[in-house]
DNA sequence: ACCGACTATTCCACTGCGGTTATATAACCG
DNA sequence: CGGTTATATAACCGCAGTGGAATAGTCGGT
């Protein structure tokens, strides 16, 4: 199901854009300030953000607000569970005591 | 840190091998024979799993047994955990109930 | 209805990556 | 040492994706 999900994510500019709407929503043109990029490289990578559905966008006036959608997050974790699962055996005893927090 | 982990992971056929590699540890031979895939291929992406820490080899005879490595793994456990927090505020009441156990 | 602000789309050049074929290296065996 | 098996590396090709410049679309204000 993350099937390409991890493919968008292992873009860095989307990994910085997604790192910026997690601290607030923002509009494009604030983004593009953020990443000092251009206009149409920043859409570009929401929309294929939002096609992942990591994103969705709503209108305000002529700006786009963008803001996180936790779905592909959950499937990427999802996905890594089973793996969890290995590394948890591997665990030493304070790792294993930490994880008890 | 997992900087350029996710872009290793972006790859299906990587994916595959780390699915085969959480099963059993296996040789480049036998991977190839699961894959369905040139041997060229499969060690190419051996070496980039390498390279990134997924994987170890160990020598047997003429074989090299590849099996998994926790760490990469955890890498990208940690980067996704502020996004965990993210979604775990739009849990819906069954969500809450089910994440208890 | 026009203008200005904001965003999306198109076109293009460039780069990087995955795959195959061919070849080199390494290890075991007689 | 010669031959065989097993894996790695090299060279090449085709394609997908990224970024910029230019262009089109959308919306509110006057």
């Amino acid at each position: 199901m993350p099937v390409d999900a991890i493919a968008v994510l292992a873009e860095p500019t989307r990994r910085r854009i997604l790192d910026e709407l997690r601290l607030a929503d923002s509009s494009v043109g604030q983004l593009v300030e953020k990443l000092a990029m251009s206009q149409p490289a920043v859409s570009k990578h929401l929309k294929v953000l939002r096609e992942a559905g990591f994103v969705t966008s709503r209108t305000a006036a002529q700006q786009r607000i963008y803001s996180l959608e936790p779905g592909p997050f959950r499937a990427l974790d999802a996905w890594l569970a089973p793996y969890r699962r290995m590394w948890n055996r591997h665990l030493t005893a304070l790792e294993r005591h930490l994880e008890e927090s």
